[in-house]
DNA sequence: CTGAAAGCGCTAACAT
DNA sequence: ATGTTAGCGCTTTCAG
């Protein structure tokens, strides 16, 4: 298996020593008041230069970028924020098992975020002995938090928006005047009902956990509807949302009684462990059995067969946050704001239908 | 006294354990003075009450444990940090297109970084107009930064160092006393390369600008290396790191004369873009051609053929580069440290060998 | 146009 | 055990 060596006995050791001498003790950070001295002006004239906040001179000004340049000045940020009281930062929480989706939308709003001039801290809840003290903190440390899915609790929503901090929540209902980002699942759920009532299958099974998250209920509640009309029998049982859960649950449901002939699955990485038992059954997918997905990840289109599944626009959700949240910053909008994305269905031959998108 | 409940009806009351005076509009941010004042004691008493510096009469305590409850103060990270002058927060650069690789060792560090008590920062440098000036405004806001590739140039690394900033340079060789932490892809390279000049593959063609990026150069060497002994013939064809480049390359080099039967990919997404051009071309994957990859990302091991890949352990990287940062900014160490981790070849059948860890 | 000085909120001597 | 008082580094009146 792995052999691989890890490396030699020869422990890093490599490195350059350096001159020892100047990497060590810098004693003294370089501070406006530096600056200030050794440019002989007062520290609200280098504040001025350097931030345009007033009209200087211009050989003052001339003098003291000199100065800064040569002293290697750079402002404190800590300085900077206790006077100016914002952090210019905003924070995103995300919760348990971080699959692609949920860095998917932490990367499209740290890109988005810092477009708009902020930094973006990020805190997961995984692991965490303790998610809300872990989200309250970061409150603390933002000027804006968005939080994804129902990581932290109504109360403590609330709590940090009477500290002022404004709060996008994404995929979950609303709190308070928080801002609301979601996306439509029911309606593509409903569609993907629909498709699969069209396409006559005679039982089908959902796999996931409605109240374990609001993003899941709605997308069980869509595919009952979708199927409402048609004579299709629905079940469902729990599971997680992760690929061995999706694997270990599909696995006991294909061997169980009532086999279905569909499985739909709350997310993709379920599928795409369904997937795997399906095949472990002798099954073939798209033939002996449909499976679909949801959030259209990149491992859904290269799967064989190509996953049918819903595509979320991940990247934009966390964009947008980003934008939604600098508006209540910034005091642009102080009335909440809810909006609703569109969600794709995205039909491969996972389900067993004419592929659109596949390439296979 | 600030009892003036005029603002509009209901705010979302509830909330805290407070006697609901003080609920609605805040205009002064509960601080330490505001504490020490209800609570009938000095500002350092209640400050060493709440974080135990030094010992506190019980009552006392407990009387300032009540009023902060009461007026729900909490302590300013601002004044806090600047007064302790550091940030408890690390920060992590990486660059360009974000795929899942990146995506993962950013979450693997938040992981280990929170765990260790520090929040995280996190700085992209995709679309950034001026990468350099946020690499060095994050450096400002940080205790300690881990770069990813070579996103930062060397000076500013030196910079950052200088500033007294640890750095911990990732999938990167190391610059003045910087830590850097990597993955052995020369040994792996030279096993996927020995592998397939085992194979008996009579042109190997490399997808990927070694001069791009240091890990690629090293898994070129490698797979050349690993060649050298087999009759073999290896060429190179400059390849972005991104799917659709993977494609576009892929099927030109397919196109063109002296078709390869076997496409080595820099990494996962190259290969994952090739194996849409070599399907495209009526080739079949891991029969007709081989095609291998790099990284393992999730996709790698859904695709079909599995996607034979050398996978590189990017949660654990993330988290690793946190602990060697922790022991820099908490002074354990003062040495740099380099480290090197090793990486496991992944044999799936798309490079037509019998399947190992693949489930087809 | 520029300087002195008063904060921003908290920690840590230094005195009691 | 606890209060007083300096900072930490910067922004911003308030006076020239």
């Amino acid at each position: 298996m792995e052999a691989l060596p890890t490396n030699e006995g020869d422990p890093g050791s490599t490195s350059s020593s350096t001159s020892g001498a100047e990497a060590a003790a810098e004693p003294h950070t370089v501070t406006i008041y530096d600056v200030a001295r050794a440019a002989g002006v007062g520290i609200a004239t280098v504040s001025r230069a350097l931030r345009g906040s007033a009209p200087v001179a211009d050989a003052t000004r001339a003098k003291i970028l000199r100065v800064v340049d040569e002293l290697g000045f750079r402002p404190s940020h800590l300085g900077t924020s206790l006077a100016e009281k914002r952090h210019a930062a905003a924070g995103i929480v995300f919760p348990d098992l971080s699959g692609p989706y949920y860095a998917e939308v932490v990367m499209g709003h740290e890109e988005a975020a810092s477009r708009l001039g902020r930094s973006v801290l990020i805190q997961g809840t995984n692991g965490r002995t303790d998610p809300i003290a872990a989200a309250r903190d970061l409150a603390g440390r933002v000027d804006g938090l968005v939080v994804l899915g129902r990581t932290v609790p109504d109360a403590l929503v609330e709590e940090i928006l009477a500290q002022g901090v404004p709060v996008v929540l994404l995929a979950r209902p609303s709190v308070g005047n928080a801002d609301s980002l979601r996306v439509d699942n029911l309606t593509a759920a409903r569609a993907l009902g629909e498709h699969l009532g069209t396409h006559h299958f005679a039982q089908v099974r959902f796999l996931g956990s409605p109240d374990s998250s609001h993003d899941v209920a709605e997308r069980w509640a869509g595919i009952f509807q979708g199927l409402a009309r048609s004579a299709t029998r629905l079940d469902l049982t729990p599971c997680n949302l992760d690929e061995e859960s999706g694997t270990r649950v599909a696995r006991a449901v294909l061997a169980g009684p009532d086999r279905p002939d569909a499985l739909v699955c709350a997310n993709d990485e379920i599928a795409l462990g369904a997937i795997v038992a399906a095949e472990e059954a002798g099954l073939t997918v798209g033939v002996d059995i449909a499976i679909t997905g949801w959030d259209d990840i990149m491992a859904a289109r290269h799967a064989r067969p190509g996953l049918t599944t819903v595509r979320q626009p991940m990247r934009l959700l966390g964009a947008h946050a980003a934008e939604v949240l600098d508006e209540r910053i910034s005091r642009t909008r102080t009335t909440p704001r809810h909006e609703i994305l569109p969600a794709e269905l995205v039909v491969r031959s996972s389900c067993g239908s004419h592929p659109q998108g596949d390439r296979r």
